[in-house]
DNA sequence: GTCGAAATAGGCCGTTCGACCTATCAATGT
DNA sequence: ACATTGATAGGTCGAACGGCCTATTTCGAC
């Protein structure tokens, strides 16, 4: 009874080294996917046990696919791949239905043992298995995304990433312009940025806030 | 006469990855660099044939690791490894020493054959092999950066990502604030933003720029 | 039950920014 | 030879920005 997988991810050089590691290791990649689009229908249409899904693909991001994956083939194990931990994306993730995450730098007989134990454990525990597996990344990662900054000083980033001035920043969340700047000076202190342009790009390279 | 090589990667899933196939592919890896320190000291401590080097890596990025490898040894060959093809990277890639350069999204039959390319031709027909994976490059990824923004305004761009105020720009290019301001107005113009912080947003999503 | 942090809002003030305009010079291409 | 483009530099002006204040309310923690 070999476990059968399916990876998703847009770099065929990874795809192809996992397969062929995955192989080794004895299990069944019974597919490859290089996109988000590509991951569902073949999820749909292979039936995998695991999914290794990577998060940023073109097309449909791993999150929207493991949604909907989920959503018509609740029995699959979708596990997260990503380049950097960051909670928010992780909190995404599981709230989208995976039931683990790992990150990139993390080892082939890592990714084994968190395969072989999201299939052990039964559905009802494999929200404490996600959530040792955040602890794994939580230790081995960035001590921590920890609340540098506030979750609406957060918002205010992003809505400035996106392109808002701080109006339409004021608009957006219904509060004052005034409002806006001081949540800005406040985030200048604790990015250490002295303008926007700099507060943005400090949490884009902390993964505060995301580039669409 | 099995080929030695060296990897550079950040991401240890790859480089596990990567190590099995080139193994399977009957090369023989010698070491594994998780950053481009380790990189440099690993390619002098054990001379291998080719390196295959990731770009972005931390501490030092896979171009100054090149560079500084290429200037002790220069018998090694490296081939860099990287997400997008970025025509800017790949030209500083190729004048740091890569006699090569592939994308992620490669298979690894390509990778295979790419260093058995760069080991059978001389050092005097790494130029075009350079030149041909370049051509791949440019038909299967992005069309062209294509001179959207001018040198000089990259260069602007690029001191306003890294931190710079208007008047830092204008006194570590030597050029009156002034027309740091008309270069700032042609990029906004050019990238369709409405500020900098937009400008250097939409220049990190097309590669012009670069986050340190 | 008090203390602190977060979110809200305002004023004031000097600096910077960006839009719109002209202008010169060198290089490049037709 | 002429047109175009890039890089340089300047002026003006209103809007936006950021620093430095105070102040209220709410909420969770201790």
């Amino acid at each position: 009874m070999t476990i059968r997988l399916l990876l998703a991810d847009d770099h065929r050089m990874l795809r192809e080294g996992l397969r062929r590691s995955m192989v080794d290791e004895g299990f069944d990649v019974v597919g490859e996917a290089a996109d988000g689009d590509e991951a569902v229908q073949l999820a749909m249409s292979l039936q995998p046990d695991v999914v290794l899904m990577d998060v940023t693909m073109p097309n449909m991001d791993g999150v929207e696919a493991t949604r909907r994956i989920r959503e018509v083939i609740p029995d699959v194990k979708v596990v997260m791949l990503t380049m950097h931990a960051d909670r928010d994306v992780v909190a995404e993730a599981l709230r989208a239905g995976a039931v683990g995450y790992l990150v990139k730098d993390c080892s082939i007989d890592e990714i084994c043992e968190a395969i072989r134990m999201v299939m052990r454990e039964d559905a009802a525990l494999s929200a404490d298995v996600a959530a040792s597996m955040l602890d794994e990344v939580h230790r081995t990662d960035l001590p921590a995304t920890e609340h540098v900054v506030t979750k609406r000083e957060e918002e205010v980033l992003q809505l400035i990433a996106d392109g808002c001035s701080t109006v339409e920043v004021a608009e957006r969340l219904f509060i004052s312009q005034k409002t806006v700047k001081n949540h800005l000076a406040s985030i200048y202190q604790k990015l250490d940025a002295r303008d926007r342009t700099q507060a943005v790009l400090s949490a884009v390279r902390m993964g505060i806030v995301h580039l669409t």
